[in-house]
DNA sequence: GGGATACACTACCGGCGGGTAGCACCCGAG
DNA sequence: CTCGGGTGCTACCCGCCGGTAGTGTATCCC
């Protein structure tokens, strides 16, 4: 990324590829950051070019578009939330241990990447269709994923709802949301909220007592 | 609104003043309906003034700035968000049947002022710095007041919570969500959804029974 | 040393859109 | 019929920014 000696030219073949994937993950990083700082409009290309000692037509080496960087700041997030979700719900054990893995693993991919999934749900009506279509079709099996997980738990009488789209639905939001308020020197670190939002999402469910806290 | 005849010279002195405030809401009912389903930027003043069959310039006779229109979009909704979590904590009754009247009045502020909301979260970076601060004022109070409810519930023994603040701004962010998913069409209304909101919401302050979903 | 290649830069374009100056119209009053 | 005030329009400006064409330069290979 600097001017020095350009280090590009390299002999084996493969550290080309690596170095071409590093520009282009610094280019995100800066993005990303801005993006979420002064927003999508708010940003210009050359507002990122001149964070990273570049100018602009380096960055449309690596992206097609300035949408083209916005979707691919949002879309490996989507599924990063999306493999969460999938990977809890096939391992093993209860589906009470599988919806607290869900919901530990899936709240740290928001806090984790917080910025990407504020970036996503801000400036959604600036992605392009097709790309909006794509990262929709992900939430909507997230969603999917959480209420079946949902529907077994509660047929196998460990937990106890009326509707498992919308408490998916509820479940999903409560973690989002954290976009907007998580602070990441806060009172509480990412493990912390995961084991908290846990809890509150086994009451939400109605999960069976192991939770020290009912008085019943 | 129309070129027909102006009903403006009006007699009565009020007359004059409604007349204005009428212009201005049917302004921002439009404003926030592009903005919904366009994004801020993505909307232009021309396409405000061509959808109420007016021109630019009138928009600027009600309005100082387009960022002032976005502030009168997201502020009074903020504020009906506000008032309904004071007047709710402020009824009679238990903690229980105040975070009750809660969660629906607040859910009904969210589903029918849907736009409203969305556009507010959205486009908050868009918003003037001395608008947010003020908005962003009122989502404090918000907070609290909705975490003084439960620490006082708690200590009525009603509810059973680790953590009022943290499980406020949960259930402040499953409600708040809605406004990404719900649709005025949808399985359940408004009401509907505002029972369920609030069922939930009491399972996640561990409300003691009457619920009749516990098994124990 | 000379030619080829890869890379990033300088310099530019073009349109879009927020915001404004000044005008044309309609009306009631005298 | 004219005057004055109020209202909304036509026509324009201008800065910003996404995107591109063409150039300079360093490195590598012969």
């Amino acid at each position: 990324m600097t001017n020095g000696p350009p280090i590009t030219n390299a002999t084996t073949p493969g550290m080309r590829d690596e170095i071409l994937a590093y520009k282009r993950e610094r280019i995100l990083q800066e993005a990303v950051t801005l993006f979420y700082e002064r927003g999508f409009t708010g940003t210009t290309l050359d507002d990122i070019a001149h964070e990273l000692g570049v100018t602009k037509p380096f960055i449309y080496t690596h992206f097609r578009s300035k949408t083209d960087l916005l979707a691919a700041i949002c879309l490996p997030t989507i599924q990063m939330s999306l493999d969460a979700a999938i990977t809890a719900v096939e391992s093993g054990g209860s589906a009470t241990e599988r919806l607290r893995k869900l919901i530990v693993d899936f709240t740290r991919v928001v806090l984790v990447r917080q910025p990407n999934i504020a970036v996503f749900f801000r400036e959604e009506k600036s992605l392009e269709p097709a790309a909006l279509a794509e990262i929709n079709a992900l939430r909507q099996k997230f969603d999917r994923t959480l209420s079946r997980l949902l529907k077994d738990g509660a047929a196998a009488g460990e937990f106890h709802l009326h509707d498992a789209s919308l408490t998916a639905l509820a479940m999903g939001g409560m973690i989002s949301w954290a976009y907007t308020w998580h602070r990441p020197d806060g009172r509480l670190n990412v493990e912390e909220l995961g084991e908290r939002m846990a809890e509150l999402a086994l009451q939400m469910a109605g999960a069976s007592p192991p939770s020290t806290l009912h008085a019943c």
